[in-house]
DNA sequence: CTCTCTGCAAAGCATTTGCACATTG
DNA sequence: CAATGTGCAAATGCTTTGCAGAGAG
């Protein structure tokens, strides 16, 4: 294989800090468990003419980098939130109002379990994810 | 108010346990983390001609019974649970993999939390979920 | 005979994707 | 220019719903 093969095939993308990517990372800085509906909203606030596509784009981008945290229900939208200052929720299963938690007890304990049964890069949105041993040696 | 208006406006229904019910809740004391579409492929086993809608109406209901539990990711088709033997999950990020957690140290200190917010018939499934004060006190 | 359930098919939403053009390094 | 990002609109996929008929109490 030469080099030129080599270049061609898989490098994986440099990513760009472009003025989206900052406003939705802004926005997320300011608000709370944003929908990606909303986070468009705030983004078009300065910037018109931003798409959906290019907000679930960007947050796809950031979740992968680990700067933004998601949280999926059923049936309604996912909210995002900026993984800086963590804590976990509780939502309520009537109204669907979301209140924060302060204070990582809970995950530190769930990041103990994680971490023994192999796992590393550790998430704990409360469905605690991160990457299995199998898919940690494969690469 | 008459008794016959209060009778046509609002009582509760009551379920009852169809074939088709029993056999989705069967499904899912057998499987793990089973999704909608799986169910249904399973329940069709010995019940050809069911639908999905069915499915799903049914979960629903068995959810709000509490028998059920739901885990809802982004993207994909959420997976439920016979809430019967409580555990948590951990989910790996590239492989979506699902692994059993027993033990309920978590669940317990997160309970402990909703518990002190207020929160009550509380769930945890990770992202703790209850009925908060407000909700609790309107009715 | 009333209430509840079901299948079917048609919506409804949230999210993803293809494409042509814009932008950046 | 080569690589990456964007807007737009169409497509996808999961889930919900309306309706008319079936079944249970």
């Amino acid at each position: 294989m030469d080099v030129k093969t080599a270049r061609t095939e898989s490098l994986p993308p440099r990513y760009r800090l472009t003025k989206q990517r900052a406003a939705v990372l802004r926005a997320l800085e300011k608000g709370q468990h944003l929908s990606a509906e909303t986070i468009l909203e705030r983004v078009r606030g300065d910037m018109p003419g931003v798409s959906l596509g290019t907000i679930y784009r960007t947050l796809d981008i950031l979740r992968m980098s680990g700067l933004v945290q998601m949280f999926a229900f059923g049936g309604s939208a996912a909210r995002y939130e900026a993984a800086a200052d963590k804590h976990h929720h509780l939502l309520c299963s009537i109204c669907r109002e979301l209140t924060d938690v302060r204070g990582d007890v809970v995950g530190e304990l769930a990041t103990a379990i994680a971490t023994d049964a192999g796992y590393s890069d550790i998430d704990v949105a409360l469905t605690i994810t991160g990457r299995c041993t199998d898919c940690a040696t494969r690469r």
